[in-house]
DNA sequence: CTAATTGCAAATTGTTTGCATATTC
DNA sequence: GAATATGCAAACAATTTGCAATTAG
């Protein structure tokens, strides 16, 4: 979803369009690397918008996740939010912390009593770079 | 891992065999649902060692997770211990916070750069119940 | 105008740490 | 007895909450 849709489906469903938000929503839509923590994103955004508070910033992620703009899942330690819509898993690399990731090529599951909502896949490892600096 | 083989592997690692250490693995290794929280656990065996440290039950967990005796993922807010050695999905149910194994009966990722370790897998929903509630 | 949203600061929750005391081997 | 573990209480870190002040529609 790119930012005018995004904007579309927040009128839609009659919900204000702050400062705040359209900042958030900005910097989000407009980011290479998909994932980011709330306080990665607060740390930038607090250098546009000064005033700004985390609890307004989480609030607005959370809305986010609820409309499906945004996805976010547990990294053990935190919250992650990725704006990448294609569902993948994602590889975490124990040492530094990375987070790259990963496609999910085929994934069948047995039988689940209940309405499956979203799926979070998180391979634990460590990555290429930590690997060769261990080596050391 | 049975009582016997968890303690054998303690004395190899010449690891004490406290108190404490002895009432959490029988414990471990005596329930029926394989998953449980620290917080659970706590509430149970402080019964029986009153003293227990909450701080002594949580090294002990990551003790026992760095041995290979049980696993950990987590739910989003807490972490989830988990006994069953067959590697398995976990479903968790929104609004009840129930969690039920889920076979993972194939998965195929795409290329991983890096040692990959461990895999957690949750899929996140409502269950039956609270699905039959929520029509009420 | 008025209902929604913000910022603040305090509260929560799960987990970790530092350290003096106690315990296994 | 020496090295490890334990218990305690304080420290942490990421959220979350309550509420009065502000703002978008």
């Amino acid at each position: 979803m790119n930012l005018e849709e995004i904007v579309e489906q927040l009128k839609t469903k009659k919900i204000k369009l702050t400062t705040q938000r359209m900042e958030i929503i900005k910097f989000i839509s407009g980011m290479k690397k998909g994932h980011f923590e709330a306080k990665e994103l607060f740390a930038v955004l607090s250098k546009k918008i000064p005033s700004l508070s985390i609890a307004t910033l989480y609030s607005t992620l959370y809305l986010l996740v609820d409309l499906g703009v945004i996805y976010s899942f547990s990294d053990g330690q935190r919250t992650v939010f990725d704006f990448n819509p294609v569902p993948h898993g994602h590889f975490i690399c124990k040492i530094c912390g990375r987070i790259e990731d990963v496609e999910i090529k085929k994934l069948e599951l047995g039988e689940i009593k209940g309405k499956r909502e979203k799926i979070e896949l998180v391979i634990r490892g460590v990555c290429e770079d930590c690997l060769k600096r261990v080596k050391d």
